[in-house]
RNA sequence: GGGGAUAUAGCUCAGUUGGGAGAGCAGAUGCUUUGCAAGUAUCCGGUCGGCGGUUCGAGCCCGCCUAUCUCCA
């Protein structure tokens, strides 16, 4: 094939170096720097802060290819992608830009150009649109991209369009600009005859739809809505690889292009079925699965990892999805998504490294959610076909405990449902959920006064990196109330101590003043602001104070946050780039340290990751804090960065050897001062995320102690034998010998003392009874009461029996017993038990009852004869 | 961070108001068969996640842990 999807992209990226352009690599699909985005959704979006002026471009002409992932917005969400022909989560972004340089002209000729020229389009099927003009906004009809056009094409086939089509906007407000678009129609030539392509241009049709926009960014967008014009002019374009490649195959469908013709025939091995292309389940089946596995192996190799929170519950759902069709309309029921990644690589993986690269982990990923969800699956079917048996209707409360307890798809709840023609009400789960929504966000009361002036000073904040001990004044203080308890918090002029952040707990410490004392129980920060919580207000808080943070605390905290950089690093270092930080906490007796890793790590993997961190230790790397660095400088260098945090253009950068991450805590001044590190425990707090806690300096040699202690005082109850182990061995096999040998023991002592009962046999009327009293356990006085009751008919059994200051009696009575005497054992139990200062109850035929006075078990016994005696008569 | 759920034989799961721990599959053995698949009969297999409490008696009720799943933020 002359244009397969891989030689599309080349010619295209070729066309623009010859242009003048700088190629440039696609930026990650995953945003981790942009609140506002967590995917990138469109080519521009790694040039946002050029457009916007914070930053300069590498070069004025610029070209890539852009990995785009859109699971909302417009004609995109999630669950509409499949459904038709032309629509993705993933899909590339083939885009040229001028920042500055270039602008309409060459944008149009080249645009022209390479699809005409290069690329042989058929010029009799390309329409194209310009901006008509706004009033509202003062904008005119864009004549000059008309012009350009009209070199190339006739004027009948250039549509003018509003505002909603062909004016490009960033946001509410900053660059935006008039655009223009290319349509292609792709119709066979009869329905072209019938129909003019030019009114079907931006009317939703499959077949005759935009290619390529082409932005023109020439105004600004202020606040009061005015537009002013820009003084730098830019170029914006995106042209669809995926369409692209489906116009140049001939194709009417992406999907029959080359990009997912790979997918479909692995899936169509795997399922057995064959995709036709139209618009059954099972064809939509098809679509989804095969753009699914892109968007989830993508975001996978961007470190990504599926999970419940965030950009990784977006994966999670999108994976979802694709299991969820598969399992309903292709009758895959065992995990299949991952065979697919092998294709997409043999595919992708030249242009995308990233993917063949981390192959083995996404695989390993997508078959684990997989088998995860699956199953989740399978006991939500369970769960609902209780529900629908017997019933026309399904409540919203039950549809949302499947969803919410369950994690059963709504989607599937309605499909199963409308099969078998229940419904499901629908405003019922959404209240729920709107329920479920409230209770999350809820949280604990705590109540604060307003402040209270001391001293007008200014507030300069933390001084802590470099001093412990700071003459302050107290600037101001307000009463707290938590969980009904009474606080006071201050705020200094400046402060040592630490307020807690990035993982770290604030410092504790003291406030003096001649005689006065305050212990400060925790230090916060509230946006800005340094509070320092105490638990009583001195007499006089004017004057000079000394801010004095509790330095062996500090101390030990410092070991423990400087060791969590190491183990980070370590962790990276022993299982690879997907290990990113998911949270921390460090205190002075241990830190705390949860990262993305999708398995249980081994013992071995937790030893090297250990060792690693002591060799690291051992190496006595110094501190070196860049405390003032701008974020380029500092990611330049390496530096971690945390995903969810956010950063200002100077940042603070800790280094020890080659582990460098951004953190404002306080750190030792050399690793050696760690002292040592030793791993208590790895877990797991989320699907694919473990927690790590650790232990450094002193708090290490403590438990190593007590280990050295606790092994000692094992060994001297062994008399100190040469192999512990075997030691230990030895005696669990004993022990096991010696329990099977009292089993059989007391197998016999049941069996002597259910003989000495039979041979008690006393024939009172038609009855077999026993009354006796005998030592055993309860347990076994149970066993035998079942055994005689089979064995001896017509049985009225009544046992005592004492155990230290305890007493306990039995009744078992066969069907029979009952019947010709009319006595329940329950009752037989009720009347008896007083006598032992007991009480007991059971079943008709067996009851049983404890009491605190074994001398009158003798009592008991004869009054259940007379009781017996009683009734027979 | 918060809500909900689950934990019983090697595996998948039942277990009624608290009253003798079960099924299917897997395993062992015998029979059947030239052999396999299959059939058939018998057997083995359990700290009912852990600790504590209530009770004459707890797999079941209560409390606290631990692990896993799930939804919300």
């Amino acid at each position: 094939m002359r244009w397969d999807v891989n030689t599309i992209r080349r010619e295209y990226l070729n066309f623009f170096k010859k242009k003048g352009h700088k190629i440039v690599a696609s930026a990650p699909m995953v945003l981790k720097n942009d609140p506002t985005l967590m995917f990138t959704n469109a080519g521009m979006n790694q040039f946002k802060d050029v457009f916007l002026g914070n930053n300069s471009p590498v070069s004025p002409r610029v070209a890539d290819s852009q990995k785009c992932l859109r699971v909302s917005g417009k004609h995109n969400d999630l669950e509409e992608v499949g459904v038709d022909t032309y629509h993705h989560t993933m899909f590339e972004m083939l885009g040229n830009w001028s920042f500055g340089d270039y602008f309409k002209k060459e944008a149009i000729d080249w645009a022209w150009e390479l699809l005409t020229d290069v690329y042989q389009i058929d010029k009799s099927r390309l329409y194209i649109t310009v901006f008509e003009g706004h009033e509202g906004d003062g904008t005119l009809v864009d004549e000059e991209a008309e012009s350009h056009w009209k070199n190339h094409i006739s004027a009948d086939r250039i549509l003018r369009c509003g505002k909603k089509d062909n004016f490009w906007e960033m946001g509410e407000t900053g660059p935006c600009g008039p655009c223009s678009e290319i349509h292609i129609d792709i119709r066979p030539d009869s329905d072209r005859e019938q129909v003019d392509g030019k009114s079907l241009v931006n009317m939703d049709h499959p077949q005759v739809i935009e290619i390529w926009n082409l932005v023109f960014i020439e105004f600004n967008r202020k606040a009061n809505k005015e537009l002013e014009s820009l003084p730098d002019k830019h170029v914006d374009t995106g042209l669809g690889l995926e369409r692209l490649a489906m116009v140049l195959q001939g194709k009417q469908s992406n999907y029959q292009a080359d990009v997912f013709k790979g997918l479909l025939e692995k899936l169509e091995v795997l399922s057995g079925k064959t995709y036709e292309g139209k618009d059954g389940k099972v064809d939509i089946a098809f679509r989804v699965i095969s753009d699914h596995v892109r968007a989830v192996a993508f975001s996978i190799a961007d470190g990504q990892l599926p999970s419940n929170t965030g950009a990784g519950y977006v994966i999670r759902r999108i994976l979802r999805r694709g299991v969820r069709y598969g399992y309903s309309f292709l009758d895959l029921k065992t995990p299949f998504i991952f065979q697919l990644v092998a294709v997409l690589v043999e595919q992708m993986g030249e242009f995308y490294p990233e993917i063949k690269a981390q192959k083995g982990l996404i695989e390993k990923v997508i078959r684990e959610e997989e088998e995860s969800f699956l199953n989740t699956l399978s006991k939500g079917l369970i769960r609902l076909e209780k529900l629908v048996v017997g019933s026309s209707k399904i409540s919203g409360k039950d549809a949302f405990e499947l969803y919410d307890t369950y994690g059963f798809p709504l989607d599937l709840t309605q499909l199963i449902a409308s099969e078998k023609n229940v419904d499901i009400d629908i405003n019922e789960f959404n209240s729920e959920l709107q329920k479920q929504k409230s209770r999350s966000k809820s949280k604990n009361v705590v109540s604060a006064d307003d402040w209270v002036i001391v001293e007008e000073n200014d507030e300069l904040g933390f001084v802590g990196y470099d001093s412990m001990e700071v003459d302050v004044k107290i600037t101001r203080y307000r009463r707290l109330t938590e969980k009904g308890k009474e606080f006071y918090q201050f705020v200094l002029d400046q402060t040592p101590f630490y307020p807690e952040g990035g993982g770290q707990v604030g410092d504790t410490g003291v406030l003096l003043n001649g005689d006065a004392k305050i212990g400060v129980i925790d230090t916060q920060k509230e946006n800005e602001l340094i509070v320092h919580k105490v638990t009583s207000l001195p007499n006089a808080l004017e004057g000079n104070w000394k801010a004095v943070v509790n330095l062996e605390k500090r101390k030990l905290t410092e070991a423990n946050h400087s060791a969590t950089h190491l183990l980070h690093f370590a962790l990276r270092k022993c299982l690879g780039n997907h290990v990113e930080q998911k949270g921390s906490e460090v205190n002075h007796s241990k830190l705390r340290f949860d990262f993305s890793h999708f398995q249980k790590m081994s013992t071995e993997e937790l030893q090297d990751v250990e060792d690693e961190v002591n060799s690291m230790i051992q190496n006595q790397f110094v501190l070196e804090e860049f405390r003032e660095i701008s974020i380029e400088e500092a990611k330049g260098l390496g530096a971690m960065s945390l995903f969810g945090e956010k950063y200002g253009d100077v940042v603070r950068m800790i280094q020890f050897g080659d582990s460098k991450e951004l953190c404002g805590g306080t750190h030792v001044q050399n690793s050696g001062n760690i002292g040592r590190f030793k791993i208590l425990s790895e877990s797991s707090v989320a699907s694919g995320i473990r927690r790590i806690e650790a232990i450094t300096n002193k708090a290490v040699f403590d438990w190593y102690d007590n280990q050295v202690s606790l092994l000692d005082r094992v060994r001297s109850e062994f008399n100190n034998p040469k192999d512990l182990i075997k030691s230990i061995e030895t005696i669990k096999q004993e022990v096991s010998s010696y329990k099977s040998r009292i089993e059989k023991y007391e197998l016999q002592e049941v069996g002597n003392v259910k003989g000495d009962l039979l041979n008690s046999v006393e024939k009172i009327a038609d009855l077999n009874v026993i009354i006796q009293e005998v030592i055993l356990p309860a347990k076994q006085i149970k066993d035998i009461a079942f055994q005689l009751t089979k064995e001896v008919e017509d049985l009225f059994l009544v046992i005592g029996t004492r155990e230290s200051s305890k007493a306990g009696l039995t009744v078992m009575l066969s069907e029979n017993a009952r019947a010709t005497s009319g006595l329940d054992a329950r009752n037989i139990i009720k009347e008896i038990s007083p006598l032992i200062k007991g009480g007991g109850g059971g079943q008709d035929f067996f009851a049983t009852a404890g009491g605190k006075n074994p001398d009158g078990i003798a009592g008991a016994l004869d009054k259940a004869k007379s009781m017996l005696t009683e009734v027979l008569q």
